[in-house]
DNA sequence: GCCGTTTTCGGCCCGACTGTTTTCAGTCG
């Protein structure tokens, strides 16, 4: 089993765990090792359970030490097989329904014998779920729309469709006379591949008017509440957005919380605590004393105290707790708080450290734009160089390049630089297929005429996780690769890619100096970010290559560079960071 | 179930909101 399944079941066994009535925190301890594990790259978690070591990891004891194990040699787990047999399978699915926890399904099942979805809409209907003592009508309702509006709603969105509703929205909120500040928080500003819902956060004294701005966005289909200090909306794409409006001192308490993640909030609260300090939304204020939280930071904030007051942004925030600032899109609990603390974190890369850009297609394959609509548009973003890279022969369903075809368009690429009709040096290149046995799409011959190629599979995708892996790696080990397009080949929301054995490929494109891209296409972002932090530490170099297929696509380097933020990686670590000289030359050798 | 610059036992992040309640449990993020 591969780490992300066994992830899979820890995660189940921790809900099913809960339908039982378990102990909260044994349950946290499941998903906490789920997460621990996530992070793992697959061939040093082959190690660690050979050398016995996965005892070692943080939030792996010795329980769940021997249950991996288990997962991962034989692919079953006894435990998990008896405890799953003793919860009704109906019963997980209720999970999903908002406003129905662990607590209340245990009652439908026990009071009504409610064990599925279906059961449930019947006993709504027939009103037996308001006579339970603990629910009422309002409950019985809210699980009525809740069931409808699963499907529809139920689904995450892609960070770039989000990011484009929310960016109007944030600029918009800016302008208000009311608002001090304003900043979307949450999975969009961690840079998430994908986003569940929208949080914007503003500061100022005054609510109603912003709330009624808010509310009646014309791309708001419906409003979900309406209150005092918060109103949730939702968009036509079912896309939902939460406003929240806090005074301005408490602003960056806020912010922090609602970016998250829930991990990092954790860490952040519990590192807090053993400091004597207490953080929330609200402040970070002394932990001893009576009251909560939130009554010490309004009490601070009343006769001006110190701890609430100073920090103004979260840089005095970190500071407060004995790090440096981290950026948004590590926030993940995965080891950045230890690194900040070591003053350790990366100066990550940003979308203004690149010089151009590789990989993207015209119309002389499925491009909707042509060779000279391309090298402007690049120009235009200020780019020194665009690579070009159609496809080739064997994607047929791509309009894929004839080697005649492509050396026509190599002849062209060299006669536009000629010309010098654009300031931005276009790269003459190929996505080339990876056939099945791992040969490429054409021979040496056409391939010497080029100045780098990218090395794709776009077919076969049903190949066994071994012969795929054998394939890629044939085709990084063939001379002619510069980089090596799409890892797994996924559609976010859409599609699984194909099984690969990510480790093995890192390591043979460290071993052949091949470059892997971050696709950095919104329904790509492949390879995934949380591979790349440990493949760049053992050198791999990385390539933010927007796969543009418009001119408008070239864009998409701002979802590529978020996930390579979330990598870890550094201007250092990005190919096309380098000037139009530099590159020149690397793709010389 | 995990973890330990006071602990190998006794803790484990914090608060808002909702609906159901006369003081709070469950859910959510």
């Amino acid at each position: 089993m591969t780490k992300n399944e066994i992830a899979d079941v820890l995660d189940e066994i921790g809900t099913l765990l809960e339908l039982k009535g378990e102990n909260p925190f044994k349950i946290r301890a499941y998903q906490t090792g789920a997460r621990a594990l996530e992070a793992i790259e697959e061939a040093e978690l082959t190690r660690l359970i050979q050398a016995e070591e996965l005892k070692t990891v943080k939030g792996i004891g010795d329980a769940l030490s021997q249950k991996i194990t288990e997962l991962h040699t034989t692919g079953k787990l006894e435990f998990y097989q008896k405890l799953k047999a003793t919860v009704e399978p109906g019963l997980l699915e209720m999970v999903e329904i908002p406003g129905l926890g662990p607590k209340k399904i245990r009652a439908l099942r026990d009071k009504l014998g409610i064990t599925s979805i279906a059961a449930l809409t019947q006993a709504c209907n027939e009103g037996k779920v308001a006579a339970l003592d603990g629910f009422g009508e309002k409950t019985q309702e809210k699980i009525l729309a809740g069931i409808k509006n699963r499907e529809a709603y139920g689904r995450r969105h892609l960070w770039w469709d989000a990011w484009e509703i929310a960016t109007p929205i944030v600029a918009g909120l800016r302008k208000l006379p009311q608002v001090k500040q304003a900043e979307a928080a949450g999975s969009l500003r961690r840079g998430m591949e994908t986003v569940g819902d929208l949080d914007f956060l503003v500061a100022g004294n005054e609510v109603a008017p912003v709330v009624a701005w808010f509310t009646q966005l014309p791309a708001v289909k419906e409003v979900t509440a309406s209150g005092e200090t918060k109103a949730s909306v939702r968009f036509e794409s079912g896309l939902q957005a939460d406003l929240r409006i806090v005074p301005e001192d408490q602003f960056v308490f806020a912010l922090h919380h609602f970016t998250g993640s829930k991990d990092h909030n954790v860490q952040m609260r519990s590192r807090a605590q053993s400091r004597g300090l207490s953080l929330s939304e609200w402040g970070l204020v002394p932990a001893e004393g009576e009251g909560t939280a939130k009554e010490k930071a309004e009490a601070a904030r009343a006769k001006k105290g110190k701890v609430a007051n100073k920090i103004t942004n979260e840089t005095e925030l970190f500071k407060a707790l004995g790090l440096y600032f981290i950026p948004p899109e590590l926030r993940e609990g995965l080891g950045e708080i230890e690194a900040a603390e070591q003053g350790e974190l990366p100066r990550l890369v940003e979308l203004k450290d690149l010089h151009g850009a590789f990989h993207n297609h015209t119309t002389a394959s499925d491009g909707r734009n042509t060779l000279a609509e391309m090298t402007a548009a690049a120009e235009a973003l200020g780019w020194e160089y665009l690579g070009i890279a159609d496809h080739s022969k064997s994607s047929y369903q791509a309009n894929g390049l004839s080697e005649e075809r492509l050396l026509k368009q190599v002849a062209e690429i060299r006669a536009l630089n000629a010309s010098r009709r654009f300031k931005t040096h276009v790269f003459a290149g190929v996505e080339c297929d990876i056939l099945p046995d791992g040969r490429l799409d054409y021979d040496d011959a056409v391939l010497a005429k080029l100045d780098y190629l990218v090395a794709s599979v776009h077919n076969v995708f049903t190949q066994d996780e071994a012969t795929m892996t054998a394939r890629i790696i044939r085709a990084i080990e063939h001379p002619r690769t510069t980089m090596l397009g799409h890892l797994t080949g996924r559609l976010l929301l859409r599609r699984e890619g194909y099984r690969v054995e990510v480790g093995k490929i890192i390591d043979a494109a460290i071993a052949n100096h091949v470059v892997i891209e971050m696709n950095a296409s919104p329904w790509r972002l492949d390879m995934d970010w949380r591979h790349w932090r440990k493949a760049a530490e053992r050198g791999l170099v990385c390539s933010v290559n927007p796969d543009a297929h418009e001119t408008a696509g070239l864009q998409h380097v701002r979802a590529g560079i978020n996930a390579a933020r979330k990598g870890w990686l550094t201007k250092e670590n990005v190919l096309n960071t380098l000037d139009l000289a530099a590159v020149k030359k690397r793709l010389a050798r």
